[in-house]
Parts: C-alpha cells; sequence; structure tokens
RNA sequence: GGUCGGUUGUCCGAGUGGCUAGGAAUCGGUCUGCAAAACCGGGAACGGCGGUUCGAAUCCGCCACCGACCUCCA
C-alpha cells in the first residue's frame, strides 16, 4: 500500500506520487483561521479535509508533524479603509474587550468545533503575535539581500525584483506583465515602489490596538509573513506539504514562496494541496460575503435557512462525499441525505458486529478494502472510497438477511476494513447517546408498557403512546424483537 | 477585462474513449395488528452545436450559462 499515494499539487497542476523528502517523516503545514468571529461551515471544509489526509498518512505509517497556524494579528480590513484598522481590534471595540480576549474567545470556540468534527489536533498550533521577533528577522534577511525596502515606517516585499530573478506567479499561474497590464492603480499606495509589492512590516495608526516596536518603528507584521516564518520555524527550510483554501493561492501563498524563496534561496514547499469551497446558492460561502452559516448554528439548526439541526458527523460524512478539490454546494436535502447515509453505514457496521459466519462465503468481499485503497491513493477519493463500503453495506445487510453467507475470515477482513476507513481514516464516530438518563429511563418504562399492551392486543394504548411520543419529536421503532427510538425533533 | 475551473438523473455527487459509481428521494416488494423504521429490488443522466472515432458523458473546436481568483477570506 505504501508510497503509492498520489496527490494533485498546484504548482504543478498534475497528481503526483507523494514522496516525502525524509521518510518516515512528512512535515504538513496548513493555513488556519483568523480568529475574529464564529467559525462557519467553509471552515469545517479544509479542517476535515486535511484531516483526513493526515489520519491517511498516519494510518500509511508515516511520522507525521501537522503544523496548523492560528492567525490572531488581524490584517487590515481593506486598503481604502480610513481608520486602517485591523479586524481583530475592530472587533474588540466592537465587543469592549483587550484584542487578545477576542482572539482566546474565537479560538476556544474553533477548537470546540473541531472537536465535536472529530479532528485531531494539530502536532503544533503556533500562533502570529508568538512570533514577531522571527518575522522581524525575515524582514531584515529580506532587506539584507535586497529583496525588500523601507518606505516610511513599513517594509515592502520587492516583486519587481524578485521576478526578475524568479518567477512571481509559479503557483497560480499569474504573470506580473499581465497583472500590471490588466489593473488599475488603486489609491493610497504611494509608499510601494511597485504596484503589486505587498506589506512585510506596517506601520501602526496612532489608534491601532495591536502594535510591536521594531527597528522600522511600532507597526504590526504584514500579511503573509507568519506563515512563511512558522512552517520554517517547524518544519525546516523545505517541508512536504503545505494546505489551505484554493481561494488562498493568489496571492497568500504566491507571496510565501515568493518571501521565502527570497530569504532562503529556493523554494520552500514540494507538494501545494488545496481545497475548494464550501458554497451556498452557487455562491462560495465566506465570512466577507455575509452568506455563512456558523457550526453552532447548524449543530443547534438555530439558523433561518436550517430545517433542522445537522449533527458534527453529518456534516463530517457530508464533506467526505464529495472529493476535496471540488465545490461542496450547501442544502437542507443534501445535508438531510448526508445524515441517513451515515446512518445506514454506521448500522451496517453494527450489523456486522452480530453476523452469524458460515463455513464459506457466497460473495467475494475480498476486494473491497483493496478498491478503498486505491480510491484514496487517487487524491484522497473519498466519495469513491465510501460508494465501495456501501456496496459492502448490501452485502452485510444481504447476509444478515440469510440471503448470502460470510465465512468468520471475511467477517473479520470486513469488520477491520469497515474500522480503518470509517473510525481511523475518514475520523466518523457514532453520535453520542442523547445523554439524558433520565429521559431514556422514562421511554424505556414507557416503551415497555406499550409492549405488554401491545402483547395484549390493546392496539388503542399502544398507538397512542406511539403517537404521543411522535409529536414530542420521538419516533418509535419497532423491531423484531423489541424497540428503539431516537429524537427526531 | 485577465487567469483558472465547472455544467452529470428529482437532489447531492463520482467517473472519464466501449463495462451498474454511491448516497438521498421516488416507485415496487419483504417484514408488521396498522404505521414508522429496517431490508431487498427496479426505473431514471451526462449544457447546446459541430468534429475525431467502429464507438464519446469521456478527446478536439465553437457557443451558452455558472463559479473562484485578480482586495481580507478556508
Amino acid at each position: 500500500m505504501k508510497n503509492a499515494l498520489y496527490l494533485y499539487n498546484t504548482l504543478t497542476r498534475k497528481k503526483e506520487l507523494f514522496e516525502p523528502l525524509a521518510p518516515p517523516f512528512v512535515g504538513m503545514y496548513v493555513c488556519g483561521p483568523t480568529v475574529y468571529s464564529e467559525s462557519h461551515l467553509g471552515h469545517a471544509r479544509p479542517a476535515v479535509a486535511f484531516d483526513v489526509l493526515y489520519r491517511y498518512l498516519m494510518h500509511l505509517g508515516y511520522k507525521v508533524r501537522y503544523v496548523r497556524n492560528i492567525t490572531d494579528v488581524g490584517h487590515l480590513e481593506n486598503e481604502v479603509d480610513e481608520t486602517g484598522e485591523d479586524k481583530i481590534s475592530h472587533r474588540a471595540r466592537q465587543e469592549h474587550l483587550e484584542p487578545m480576549e477576542v482572539v482566546q474567545k474565537y479560538m476556544n470556540s474553533f477548537h470546540r468545533g473541531m472537536e465535536k468534527l472529530n479532528t485531531l489536533e494539530p502536532s503544533i498550533e503556533p500562533r502570529a503575535t508568538g512570533h514577531i521577533i522571527e518575522q522581524q528577522q525575515m524582514i531584515d534577511k529580506l532587506i539584507t539581500s535586497g529583496y525588500a525596502y523601507v518606505s516610511n515606517g513599513s517594509v515592502y516585499f520587492d516583486v519587481e525584483k524578485y521576478d526578475k530573478n524568479h518567477f512571481y506567479g509559479i503557483l497560480s499561474g499569474r504573470v506580473l506583465e499581465e497583472m500590471k497590464a490588466n489593473s488599475r492603480v488603486l489609491e493610497g499606495q504611494e509608499e510601494k515602489h511597485g504596484q503589486f509589492d505587498f506589506a512585510l512590516w506596517k506601520k501602526a495608526s496612532p489608534g491601532h490596538i495591536m502594535r510591536w516596536p521594531s527597528q522600522w518603528g511600532e507597526g504590526f507584521p504584514g500579511w503573509h509573513l507568519e506563515c512563511s516564518v512558522m512552517s520554517t520555524r517547524y518544519l525546516g527550510e523545505v517541508f512536504d506539504i503545505h494546505g489551505g483554501g484554493m481561494d488562498l493561492i493568489f496571492p497568500h501563498h504566491e507571496c510565501e514562496i515568493a518571501q521565502s524563496t527570497a530569504a532562503m534561496g529556493h523554494a520552500p514547499v514540494r507538494y501545494w494541496v488545496h481545497n475548494n469551497m464550501v458554497t451556498i446558492n452557487g455562491q462560495k460561502m465566506a465570512r466577507s460575503l455575509g452568506n455563512f452559516i456558523t457550526l453552532d448554528e447548524l449543530f443547534t439548526g438555530n439558523h433561518k435557512l436550517l430545517m433542522q439541526a445537522y449533527s458534527p458527523m453529518t456534516i463530517r460524512f457530508f464533506m467526505l462525499q464529495a472529493q476535496y478539490r471540488s465545490t461542496l454546494d450547501f442544502s437542507n436535502e443534501a445535508l438531510l441525505a448526508a445524515s441517513l447515509g451515515l446512518q445506514k453505514l454506521l448500522a451496517a457496521e453494527r450489523t456486522l458486529a452480530n453476523l452469524k459466519p458460515d463455513s464459506t462465503s457466497t460473495v467475494d468481499v475480498t476486494g473491497i478494502a483493496k478498491k478503498c485503497y486505491d480510491a484514496m491513493n487517487d487524491d484522497l477519493n473519498t466519495p469513491i472510497a465510501l460508494a465501495h463500503l456501501f456496496d459492502a453495506v448490501r452485502i452485510i445487510n444481504l447476509v444478515s438477511d440469510g440471503k448470502e453467507k460470510l465465512s468468520a475470515d471475511d467477517i473479520r477482513s470486513l469488520t477491520e476494513t469497515f474500522r480503518t476507513f470509517i473510525h481511523d481514516i475518514f475520523g466518523l464516530r457514532a453520535e453520542e447517546e442523547s445523554g439524558n438518563e433520565k429521559l431514556a429511563g422514562v421511554l424505556s418504562l414507557l416503551l415497555d408498557m406499550r409492549q405488554e399492551a401491545k402483547a395484549r392486543k390493546e392496539w388503542s394504548v399502544s398507538d397512542r403512546i406511539r403517537d404521543r411520543l411522535s409529536e414530542l419529536g420521538i419516533t418509535v421503532k419497532d423491531r423484531k424483537d423489541g424497540y428503539d427510538w431516537e429524537i427526531t425533533s
């Protein structure tokens, strides 16, 4: 199985065999959130996609150092904002909080969401504010090497100069000359020598809350610097995988490559991996567009677009049903479908655990695991792997119905495959029970009495219990030997 | 305007020269006091127009529509 994983590399626009620089070690850096408001469904996409990659690499036997940053220096809201106030300062003023309180609040919330989605914690979760000195050191280096210049208390990266010696646009496929021909010059950029130069260090305006002293004056680090600095610090000058959303390819990742290459003399990253967006009504879900649904809203159903609550595992399964490089369109129908599909898969796993083995098998299940691995090796094609698991679901149910037979060996192998893919790689887990033992006790009493009424053929009593519970949002499921219930609303 | 990507059945979503994707919904059936649930099975698709080919959803061209990026964004 090992060494057969192909990943789509944005740098080459091809699927490439993944070969780590120094096996069995793998270094992976993923752009994390800027913590100035609640996390939404869009944030769950890369979190789940790269969690699956992380889990799969570990399953293949690699020792992975997974670094995901927290951006806690708010970058500029936008260039023309007369206050020039950053996102976190802005939020801090709005909420009458210390900037670090804003950061802490939303970082905690992000972590809670990630825990519910069952994503594994990164090995290191560095924060931009904890690496101000390193960022200043890198700026120094860039000034010394001539790729950066000081202008009115700020420091900018000289894109023109970089492009002469390297290729600014190597990742995004943009060509500097064409970009210059195709865009207008914005106001308020007199400090820059070149139109596409970007800030490495930004002079703080008098009202700016987040600020640090530097040899260039009081200010704060530029937009793209933290990732270059922190990835290099924890993963080395060259590392294997850099991930993030496709919307970060330009300018963020392009600038990262430029900075690092200018500072070190070589490219920092071997495989650039980008996930696609979650869309809603065909448009990207984004904070800035205001069309987002937060994770808490999804989990509670408390949003005008939501017909019901969707559990964290439903969200996770929903993500897995699409390949990470495809857009994924949000809708109630799609989430409901995901929820039912997930239940079916997990139910089959429980059925599998209770199957009675036969001396021989009447169906061939030996190829299923390999097909799942093949799908994962083909750029993490989770929907295909799931399709193969659903083939197994049908077989399991047929065996359970006595229409097909499986040997003990085959049952063991299927059990192993299910455990590996569903739990270890896909990171799905059974939803926690309703947690209310008193409710469970009352229901158990009530439904026992209903069973007794049924035994006496007192249908009016049994139906009344069932109907009343249904009105309360509790669905009673009669089974061959007993009953089950579920809170459905 | 530039660069890149997409358009698959009722919905979500894989695939990519000939072979059932899968899930959800729907329909038929099994089970059941009835219903629900569960299970089994069937039907249903490749944006438009040309071209290449024995054969195209899949390759090529043109057109239409949609989106991402070009400004912080996952």
